[in-house]
DNA sequence: GTCTATAAAGCGATAGAC
DNA sequence: GTCTATCGCTTTATAGAC
């Protein structure tokens, strides 16, 4: 059988897992040098800091991947409408309909937040600027722009926990759709 | 110095905040002695399940007090808007205008949920039922009341999680004034 | 790099004195 | 009821062989 973990970077899809499942504090190393499949002896020549340094880099790779897929082409799509389409397709995928949840979200939530504070709360400042300054090349005032951006995180991050809450990935879907209905709306109302 | 706690119901709002501020599994019995000020001894007296139970307890707590303060004024509140409005001023104290959180929403977003599976259904749920009841009482369809309803528990989850996140509980306020807004547009408008 | 062995501390839980 | 002492286990982290 193939290795399924040949470097640093491999672990960060695995680790990010982990800390979704279980928390940051329920992330044990038993658990996570299973699922890795790595000694602790690999992990911390990996992170020598530790479980924090493993989060942090989870986080790291987090916000990579939305600056790539979600942030840089809702900033630079030639139209709103386009970057605001690959916004909620991204998201759709990333989330896997509901039945995955958002780290930044779930540590933000309980005394793990002040261990990464910065990285949790650029993470949502740049989401929310993004989708603002998508709708504000559509036309959207900037009051009305920055408002929308915050009640389509929120929603995103509220559908999340109630679908996980109810059992019901659908919720999120459904969430998801009425969001992009709405986003696209205004995108397309306010273009001149 | 008094007493801070005498008996059981009195360890509940501590455990509460504890479980709040370091989810479940951060929740060591070192700091739940600490804060409540009682020994294993007693804990264990208290609640011989252990750290179970008493999360179990809090989560029955939280559930009473939403039932007599938020739930049952909107089943019988003789006009809608009376429940809706007592609903979102109630909600505003319980999270302390967003610098607290909602322990079912933070238990649901890890594997805590599979312990706590049933209450934390349970709670939304019956939130969301109750609102949809109030909705349609004041005329809306059914399909439109359930849909409101869960998109209002949708928003104050993720305003909690956005509040926190950015550090600015002013998230959660100003999230709550649309809500009421447009909850209370709805129960109106549809009036017959 | 990766492993095993081990250290030192903390964990949840129990026992028993008072 | 409440405490202290203690059990057995797990935790994070390190050391050192390979």
């Amino acid at each position: 059988m193939a290795r399924l973990v040949a470097e640093r970077a491999d672990t960060l899809p695995v680790l990010a897992e982990v800390f979704r499942e279980h928390g940051f504090d329920g992330a044990s190393l038993s658990v996570i040098t299973e699922r890795t499949g790595l000694g602790k002896g690999s992990l911390y020549h990996f992170f020598p800091g530790g479980k924090e340094e493993m989060a942090e880099a989870v986080l790291g790779e987090i916000s990579a991947w939305f600056e790539a897929e979600v942030f840089a082409p809702l900033d630079t799509a030639l139209d709103p409408e386009t970057g605001i389409r690959r916004m909620f397709e991204a998201v759709d995928a990333y989330f896997h309909s509901g039945k995955r949840i958002c780290l930044a979200g779930a540590f933000a939530l309980n005394d793990t937040r002040d261990r990464f504070a910065d990285a949790v709360c650029a993470y949502f400042e740049r989401w929310a600027a993004s989708i603002a300054t998508a709708l504000a090349k559509a036309g959207a005032t900037t009051h009305r722009a920055e408002a929308l951006a915050e009640e389509t995180l929120i929603s995103i991050q509220g559908a999340l926990i109630l679908a996980r809450a109810m059992n019901d990935p659908l919720v999120f879907s459904r969430t998801l759709h009425r969001l992009q209905t709405d986003v696209l709306a205004a995108a397309t109302s306010a273009t001149p």
